[in-house]
DNA sequence: ATTAAGTTTAACCATTTGGTTAACAAAGAT
DNA sequence: ATCTTTGTTAACCAAATGGTTAAACTTAAT
């Protein structure tokens, strides 16, 4: 593995587990076993470092969640898909959600840059297919909106949350992860007999 | 208001935008309107005084919780009740969400600590009578630690993910607020029409 | 009026932090 | 073989940061 990817790989663990606030850059140069200096040498600052790290972070949950949700899959199966393949990922980078999020509100200023990014998640197709479903007699009279952060809700936020959840439901790490797993069928069970006619 | 007050609002706003790391001291003092050295002389340490912050705001919200969880209320009652006083709530300080996520997964140690508090979020009645309602057949069977999740997550997901879920669905702050407030009756209606039998 | 306690300020301090530099080594190109 | 580019290191630097101090001010009790 090239020096690069060393001190890649090793600012991603170290920005997800502490911030980009809480980062230091001798941290990251020890994990990556390298000198500080490198990291400069092949990202110029702590900023580039970051921002190469959190793009790449979210090129990687984008594209799937684009390709499921512009697919011409009936919505019911979207969710099923949707919600099995981002837990599916999601554990194997399991503070990915909660280091998204918390960056998107630390750093408003990003939110505009990765925004304009063609791999934005980008929901208007599954917002139109809801309403169009909505018409047919598919599935009740709902807000899409509404029912589009149902989905993500239930899907990200016990990952997000993850200290907090293992903590008030008190349930080790491995319980956790064996919950996310079941709960993979249960979120889809739980929106479509909410939703379906 | 006192100095102290001051002190504490003042970081109150400053911990909760920037979190415990990107905080400075400095700057909770130009926000108080006061010298820094103020802070130590009330508080001691920049640890103290987010402690103090921290568990204040945590504490706002879990009484709350507990009432309602540990009511005689049926199930359907308690999920409406739970949503709307959380929602409520939480529209008056919108970043306390991510606020208490965010730093419950950045400082561990501190799970530990709140947890310990009395006022700490303790769903295992609610969980129970969880268990209880389905024996009795008002709802299907369901795990009931899933089910609590589904309501943590609807409810809470939109504000910790506040800046991410306005870029993705591109609205204002003012439609994002509407979008709450209406998401009110949503959950409640969503979530009891997938569990009612 | 004096004292004692609490409150406030400006200046200061040690450490940490992101970043730089200059010398040095490795490797390819000529 | 030598030159040039790229990679690597240790030492260094300026700025920022959490925290301290000693003196000054305020208030209320005696």
């Amino acid at each position: 593995m090239s020096t690069e990817e060393k001190i890649f790989e090793a600012a991603f663990k170290v920005f997800q587990s502490k911030g980009f606030t809480g980062a230091r850059m001798q941290e990251i140069a020890d994990e990556a076993g390298i000198n500080k200096a490198m990291l400069h040498y092949f990202f110029r600052s702590k900023e580039k470092l970051f921002e190469a790290v959190f793009l790449n972070a979210f090129g990687k949950l984008a594209p799937q969640v684009n390709e499921i949700f512009n697919s011409e899959d009936p919505l019911f199966e979207k969710i099923e898909k949707f919600v099995h393949s981002y837990i599916s990922f999601v554990m194997d980078y399991p503070f990915l959600p909660q280091f998204i999020i918390q960056e998107m509100n630390n750093n408003p200023e990003f939110v505009a840059k990765f925004l304009k990014d063609e791999k934005r998640p980008n929901p208007s197709k599954l917002l139109k297919q809801i309403e169009t479903e909505i018409g047919l007699g598919i599935i009740k009279p709902i807000s899409p909106k509404q029912l589009l952060l149902d989905i993500f809700a239930m899907t990200a936020f016990p990952f997000a949350a993850q200290n907090l959840v293992k903590g008030i439901i008190n349930i080790s790490n491995d319980e956790f992860f064996q919950l996310m797993e079941e709960r993979k069928i249960h979120i889809s069970e739980q929106i479509i007999n909410a939703i379906k006619k």
